[in-house]
DNA sequence: CACACTTTTGGTAGTGACTCTCATTTAGGT
DNA sequence: ACCTAAATGAGAGTCACTACCAAAAGTGTG
């Protein structure tokens, strides 16, 4: 009987797990190099599942759809984290610019690069975009909990809602391609830019 | 040859176009239905064919995709058309929230339930969800367009980008269903919280 | 009404993402 | 070496969607 080993408790991080990220992060790997080299809707799974020598089967059960390859990162997790390092005094908006500058900071040369691959296409492809559209709107209802923490409301208080909603929408109309502004895709300034568009917005976005 | 028929110069509206059309609502009417028994998953497009006697083959000649049945509506054009008759002289958020009142006072009693019926389903399918999320975007960036020329700025004024997107960003927030706020589904006070929040971003929004 | 002409339709045969199931392998601990 | 649990691979199946072709139906003309 298994009794003893309760839920997990004593599963030191082994061989197996090492593996798994390797597996992982290799899957990834070639599955953006092949989107890269042959775009997305041009690369089939069992493809990706063959550069990265594994069978489809296994290729689902790292990522439950093609589109997460592209879209499972942590870096919501690490905005959020930065988000309940600022200083309690800091106003909400300014809160999150601090946030957003220092979860970027955090990231590695590396780290950047393969962020700002799976930007791009999110940006290009139309099905990821949407996703990635969803997920943002989801961590920013997130943010906007930890929000009402920092100045004392209740989750659901409207003017927090409120604002949260403008900074998510603000990133949205600043980082989209949809208008000119947006054109340089998923460049260095794309992060300026939101950065200048929430300083208007802190200042109480009067036209 | 058909020369003098120049291109659709003489297209009278026919008994063709008639039938298409009818085909067109029996095909989204069945839909509807069938995802309102048996959930949107659990309904298949061959179903969806059959139930309004059209082969599956047709049903993609109608909507391109089985999302496509639930999101093709044109109340987007109606909002922005709403927004161009407003008087010049009001403020922008004030002309936005008096172009979504307009708007939806244009809707039938019969379009009343299919716009609420389809909002539903945005907001509880995910793949409809991102969806529609991406559409609403897109919507909102042409009324940025619109915000500038009413008040002479360029199409690309980032103050006129940031208000739109704050609009886009609120709307999204106040609507979907990740918070207590929403849990009604989309409900009459949908649209009074939205109008709700709109005000409060009109306001300033400083906490 | 019969005649060409065009549009609309149905059917068939794919492809590709994803699911389920089961037998085989492989790591972890005894 | 031995047992257990997790990880893998392989096969069959579903379903959205595409491409293609042949049958049918609407439309204007003599």
């Amino acid at each position: 009987m298994t009794d003893m080993l309760g839920a997990g408790e004593r599963t030191r991080e082994g061989l197996r797990e090492r593996k798994k990220a390797r597996t992982r992060a290799s899957i990834r790997e070639h599955a953006l190099r092949l989107f890269r080299e042959q775009t997305y809707q041009g690369t089939t799974v069992e493809q990706i599942a063959a550069a990265a020598e594994v069978s489809p089967s296994t290729f689902f059960r790292y990522f439950p759809t093609k589109e997460d390859v592209v879209l499972r990162d942590d870096f919501d997790a690490r905005l959020f984290e930065a988000l309940e390092r600022q200083p309690p005094g800091l106003a909400p908006i300014s809160a999150i610019r601090a946030a957003v500058k220092d979860a970027l900071a955090t990231l590695t040369p590396q780290e950047w690069v393969e962020f700002r691959e799976s930007a791009d296409l999110s940006f290009s492809v139309p099905e990821i975009r949407s996703r990635a559209l969803d997920e943002l709107a989801h961590t920013v209802q997130l943010m906007a909990d930890a929000l009402a923490k920092r100045v004392g409301r209740a989750p659901d208080d409207l003017a927090v809602r409120v604002i949260a909603g403008a900074v998510l929408g603000v990133i949205i109309t600043v980082t989209m391609p949809w208008t000119d502004l947006a054109q340089d895709k998923g460049g260095e300034d794309a992060f300026r830019r939101v950065d200048e568009a929430l300083a208007l917005l802190e200042a109480g976005l009067a036209l």
